[in-house]
DNA sequence: TTGTAGGCGTTATCAG
DNA sequence: CTGATAACGCCTACAA
């Protein structure tokens, strides 16, 4: 019979010991030349690939993966340009150990691997839903590192946020010191799953998506009457749909302060449609600080958020929780970029 | 001490052996109620979270995961939406044998897992680079299962692809049938690493990237001597630089075929941009039956692909690659799909 | 239905 | 620099 070939096989055929012939492959410890290409040869001769990670990250305790828990399925998670680019931080910083990324999913019903069951060394959670708290507990009982980005698993979990609401309310600042008065918010979902809906003057909506809130609130304390538009999904299309609103109706507003640069990206094109010069009769903020394929010459007023950075913090995060050294919570501020969608109140 | 509990350590002290306490997890084998509840009962006391899957992997040779190599950083391959479709519908097949997926890159110089060093069960390769060649031997000689989508590993790989050049031919006989003749195509990037270059007549350009020339092949047996603008990267923003190219000169084409639905969706605002009326002073077609966001009210003219079913194919041949049955390559057509973006040549 | 025994392939430790 | 030894934690025949 043919089984592969083992360590323990080359060491045999190289006439080493088993031990002598994982070195070779570790690297950890000096071996000498000879002794080397010996076993070099002899795997060589038995088509063997090197060690078994299965076997390795039984006997080390560590497989070198970590989860990272995504909302939904896979195409809506990462039409979110912000999660992406997260989790390309997150993937930089957890590199320089080897370790990799293990797609995970919010969803019970889900019949792929779980908290409970994947052999992961840790695990980060982006926007996490309540419906999580279960599968939470068991990466807890189990001693998974943990850490939070843009949400909350209770204390003693790291987290890792921007300051959304003083940003917001940087933005609403400027949008104020330009003269505008008519404001309306084009708000992220106000939970986990709402359609579209005009919601209402600001300071009687209520948002219980962490994100949403504290950008509401951000721009309420300056605009406490602004009308409120909520969408379904930060996409370019849900911007258009509530830009269409506001601007059909007559008392249109002369700035509409959107949660997120997609957001925005439609209701700037829900202007144009509208044959509104933009920004000189209405100023359009986003959030978020992405290039938003598609809107050229226009650039955004927005607020940059670093989202890579986020994504490293968190990675680095997980490296001290798993090196049993403590990892702070973390909060990021954003940077105001002045673009040309926002100008003086028009007259 | 206080190590983490065992299955060993719960078996005891439920006072019952280590294999039925391993049974009550696996549930492979009836058990007794109550000598389930005792071992329940037991893990509860003990803080035992289930079985740890790195140990279990081992034992089992599988270790529930399978990797899927994506070319670039993260945020540049989740910018391609067929991508994010495929790999859904890998993500979604493999799931109801409990595997998840693992994120890994084409990259030598990648800190992360490789093909060698990871404990995956399969892997499938979403348009591959000849750098990963080498890898790709790692992963052979460990006997790692593989598919590829829209590339070519070599024979007794299955490859999992669209028919990409008839698909091609069928929209450009499209447009040829509504009377076009002065025609350009925007195409994909030629090579794996190009920036945008105005490439001449179709019968004179070579691709070194299959999807490309495949597609480039289509349009040309139709229309040899169409003007070629070929792109950097699939994106709206490369697209409308085409376009304008195309609409700045004397000579503007009455028809544009782009190779991607983000591309053609950037032509088309090139070319409301140069105040061209579309349908029916220009033509423009996609490809890949993606809805672009931001385009409304226009539908593009294009092919749709079955994103979702090609991932879904390539799971399943993956998973019956791992059961040790042969798994064949498979082709897929696409749809043709007429939106409003394309009408009669203008007289 | 439950227990016994043995090993999955590797690597850490320590002695030589 | 090399080798012997002992786990790592679980699963699965097989026997009782």
């Amino acid at each position: 019979m043919t089984r592969k070939p083992t360590l323990a096989d080359v060491a045999r055929r190289a006439g080493v010991s088993a031990s002598t012939a994982s070195v070779v492959y570790s690297g950890k410890v000096a071996v000498a030349e000879t002794t080397k290409d010996k076993v070099l040869a002899a795997a060589a001769d038995l088509g063997y690939a090197g060690p078994d990670p299965r076997a390795a990250s039984l006997r080390r305790g560590r497989s070198g993966i970590v989860g990272v828990v995504v909302g939904s399925d896979l195409r809506s998670a990462f039409a979110d340009p912000i999660l992406t680019v997260t989790m390309d931080g997150v993937a930089e910083s957890i590199a320089s150990s080897g370790a990799g990324i293990l797609l995970l999913r919010d969803d019970p019903e889900w019949g792929g691997p779980t908290l409970a069951t994947a052999p992961i060394d840790a695990v980060a959670l982006i926007g996490c839903n309540p419906t999580l708290r279960d599968s939470l507990d068991a990466a807890r009982s189990r001693g998974i590192p943990m850490v939070v980005i843009e949400g909350d698993a209770g204390p003693d979990v790291p987290q890792i946020t921007i300051d959304s609401l003083e940003a917001q309310r940087q933005l609403a600042r400027h949008v104020r010191s330009l003269g505008h008065e008519r404001v309306a918010l084009v708000t992220l979902p106000l939970s986990r799953r709402t359609g579209m809906s005009v919601a209402g003057a600001a300071h009687a909506v209520q948002a219980e998506v962490d994100v949403t809130r504290e950008r509401l609130e951000g721009a309420r304390e300056i605009f406490p009457d602004a009308v409120v538009v909520s969408t379904a999904r930060s996409t370019i299309d849900n911007g258009y749909e509530a830009g269409r609103l506001l601007f059909g109706s007559g008392e249109r507003p002369t700035a509409v302060l959107a949660q997120s640069d997609m957001l925005a990206a439609g209701v700037l094109r829900a202007a144009l449609d509208a044959g509104l010069r933009v920004p000189e009769e209405v100023s359009i903020t986003g959030f978020d600080g992405i290039t938003v394929d598609g809107i050229a010459p226009y650039r955004l007023t927005t607020m940059a958020q670093p989202a890579l950075d986020k994504g490293r913090a968190a990675g680095e995060a997980l490296a001290r929780l798993l090196a049993d050294e403590p990892a702070a919570s973390f909060r990021f501020t954003c940077e105001f970029v002045e673009g040309n969608t926002t100008g003086p109140a028009p007259v």
